[in-house]
RNA sequence: CGCGGGGUGGAGCAGUUGGUAGCUCGUCGGGCUCAUAACCCGGAGGUCGCAGGUUCAAAUCCUGUCCCCGCAACCA
């Protein structure tokens, strides 16, 4: 019997940095769902990878004093290797700069562009010239170009542009008859109302303001911009090919079943790529899965004070499937959640260490010490028993149905009632006291054996989730009646058998106080180090040779002396200080970016030299009214004082 | 008048088509001793942001209003 397929994928990985627990998250839960296919007898592709083209990477690359070749070779090897050290179990893991991508994604250009659903148009922005880079209203600071501060004007650029509006219609009846292709619910109005209703826009799909993309093989000054080259993954990365002669693979499993990617861009995945499927003529995914967000708790976690949070770091402290524990169980379906170090931690603990961890080893526990480690078998049965077992049973198809509908969260804690049920069961039937006496060792059997039974159940059904875990049981449990079609019997682990007679703890306690001092004070030092690297690096690569300046011109610039009567931390950002400073009798806030070197209590009574003729500006929402004056040598900011009174003149 | 998300016991969240407000953590009290000071039982704690409206009945539907949070991933 041919196994029915299933095909998933993630949204590949900008290849800019190192993908924090957030970036993270998508894996895993992508893990958890094909691994959980597997289980229940599909044929199961998993597909991620990483998106490498763009100007971004161009810049940065430049910046780090790489090409961008070798820089997207060690930023994907990193990802890679995250991706890895998570444990997913992904079939392939496709990087857009590979061969067989670009040069069908150059086919997927001109096949649209032969089809006139590409045209040459131009494209008009904001264009900084010094940094040939275009950007968007948004992207501007303070109306002038984000990366050199210097004015941008309107351009206009010589694009290829794609014909969205051509397929509006057929897109809107599509997602109108299939209610389940944009999940959750939720976004597929805000897809409606907000794009296609307004009537879409053509897309522009081409640059020729960079170089590192996809050239465009007719006109070789163009680029492939982001959306043909990066949605294109997921097909090309199962050997679609242009000109029909695709690979086995290809024919097998597209159209995928799902796309699970973050829902900041479920647009590109529900307009622009449905439209792309549409114009080449390719059945569309069957969904399109919006996961949230995991955001950093108090939102003022940030990489200064040393408590980012990255998938690596939270493994190292406290293992890999602590890590996917609470990725998975702690990210609402349809809502953003939240991580800190504190909440993973008592997680772990509460979760995995009391109620999994402790389950299984007091069990075993009894098992050495009232049997000697054999399985006896289970030849009493009372009615307490039949209430686990009926659980038991239960389980496997409570969870299930919560997987089908993509509730990875809601299927881990059916797993975890049953847990607590067994906890339970043993304070009801007290093995202990059975243990004292020797007419009731039959029941005392058949209570052991109900507790190693039902520990199994929980380990098939976590084996998704958290896959070392469940192994590690088994190999404790000495069974091989791991798979989900053994559940369907309460009777796997066989009589006669021997279990470990010394089980390793599954997930040690945390004494949280402790360990957050100890994470704490570990990643500040990495980060500072890092931190010096990236700026020596910067530094070195903007020596920009500034321009002669007249005296007159100097004279513009009115210094004054002025005390700091006042500094705390700007409340929305990380590097700012926000300064009140008295200049004479007048009063000004400052805002500041010297938190990484200067503690707020240090500065009250210091006197530094004030622009006291800067136009005002908003840094995150904090007005500062001019600037004052540091000197950075390598990576050190020292402000620049004056001992003299405030208000005094600086010339 | 940018867009979006959210306000439910101390914390984090569930609450399907309106019908006695639920779960986990924490807390207090008790029980037990097989176990990783764990496990089990019980209690306290909420006028579901606010104000109107619809209804026999509203956390749930409608209107208005206030407040918070993001703007997208470490960047100033």
């Amino acid at each position: 019997m041919e196994k029915e397929k299933y095909y998933i994928t993630t949204a590949i990985a900008y290849t800019s940095g190192k993908p924090h627990i957030g970036n993270t998250y998508e894996i895993i839960l992508a893990d958890a769902i094909a691994r959980f296919k597997r289980e229940q007898g599909y044929d199961v592709f998993f597909m991620t990878g990483t998106d490498e083209h763009g100007q971004k990477i161009e810049i940065k690359a430049k910046e780090a004093g790489k090409s961008p070749k070798q820089f997207v070779d060690e930023i994907a090897m990193e990802i890679k290797s995250i991706w890895d050290l998570m444990n997913t179990s992904y079939d392939k893991f496709i990087r857009t700069t590979d061969e067989h991508h670009e040069k069908q994604v150059q086919k997927i250009f001109k096949k649209l562009y032969d089809k006139g659903d590409i045209y040459k148009d131009e494209y008009e922005g904001l264009y900084c010239t010094p940094c040939e880079s275009f950007w968007t209203e948004s992207q501007l600071m303070n109306g002038n170009c984000p990366d050199c501060g210097r004015a941008v004007k309107k351009a206009k650029e010589e694009a290829y542009f794609f014909k969205l509006s051509k397929y509006q219609d057929r897109l809107m009846k599509y997602i109108e008859e299939n209610p389940g292709f944009i999940q959750p619910e939720s976004r597929k109005n805000e897809m409606i109302n907000n794009f296609l209703k307004p009537g879409l826009q053509d897309l522009c799909v081409s640059r020729t303001s960079f170089k590192w993309g996809i050239p465009v093989t007719f006109d070789e000054k163009h680029v492939v911009y982001v959306w043909i080259d990066a949605l294109s993954n997921y097909i090309t990365g199962i050997g679609f090919d242009g000109d029909g002669k695709h690979e086995d693979r290809y024919n097998k499993y597209w159209p995928a079943d799902v796309h699970l990617i973050g829902k900041d861009i479920l647009r590109f995945h529900t307009i622009y790529w449905p439209i792309m499927l549409m114009a080449l003529d390719i059945p569309l995914p069957k969904q399109v899965f919006g996961h949230p967000w995991m955001l950093f708790g108090d939102g003022k976690m940030s990489k200064s004070k040393g408590n980012i949070i990255y998938a690596d770091d939270l493994a190292k402290y406290f293992g890999v499937d602590a890590v996917r524990y609470y990725s998975l169980h702690e990210m609402p379906f349809a809502q953003d959640g939240t991580i800190t170090w504190e909440l993973v931690m008592e997680r772990v603990n509460s979760d995995l260490v009391n109620i999994l961890g402790n389950l299984v080893n007091r069990t075993i526990t009894m098992v050495n010490k009232y049997f000697d480690g054999k399985v006896e078998a289970p030849n009493e049965k009372e009615a307490i028993d039949d209430e686990l077992i009926s659980l038991a049973i239960e389980t496997p198809k409570k969870v299930e149905a919560k997987m089908n509908e993509l509730k990875v969260a809601d299927a881990i804690s059916e797993i975890f009632k049953l847990l607590r049920r067994s906890n339970k069961y043993i304070d009801e039937t007290m093995p202990w006291v059975l243990g004292k006496d020797p007419e009731k060792k039959e029941r005392l059997a058949a209570v052991l054996y109900n507790l190693l039974e039902s520990i199994r159940f929980s380990a098939v059904l976590l084996k998704s989730f958290l896959p070392e875990t469940a192994e590690k049981i088994f190999k404790f449990l000495n069974t091989t009646a791991t798979s989900l079609e053994t559940l369907s019997e309460f009777n796997g682990i066989e009589v006669g058998s021997k279990i470990i007679s010394k089980p390793e703890i599954l997930f040690a306690r945390i004494d949280i106080k402790k360990k957050l001092e100890e994470i704490k004070s570990e990643l500040s030092k990495e980060d500072k180090n890092i931190d010096k690297k990236d700026k020596k690096q910067k530094k070195e690569n903007k020596k920009e040779a500034k321009e002669e300046i007249t005296i007159d011109d100097f004279a513009k610039v009115e210094l004054k002396v002025a005390e700091v009567t006042k500094a705390e931390k700007h409340p929305k950002a990380d590097k700012l200080l926000v300064l009140q400073l008295k200049v004479g009798e007048e009063t000004r806030q400052v805002v500041s970016g010297i938190a990484k070197d200067y503690k707020p209590e240090d500065l009250v009574g210091m006197k530094v030299i004030l622009v006291a003729n800067l136009k005002p500006v908003k840094l995150r929402g904090v007005e500062s009214q001019g600037m004052i004056l540091a000197a950075t040598s390598g990576d050190k900011l020292t402000l620049v004082g004056a001992d003299i009174e405030s208000g005094s003149i600086v010339s």
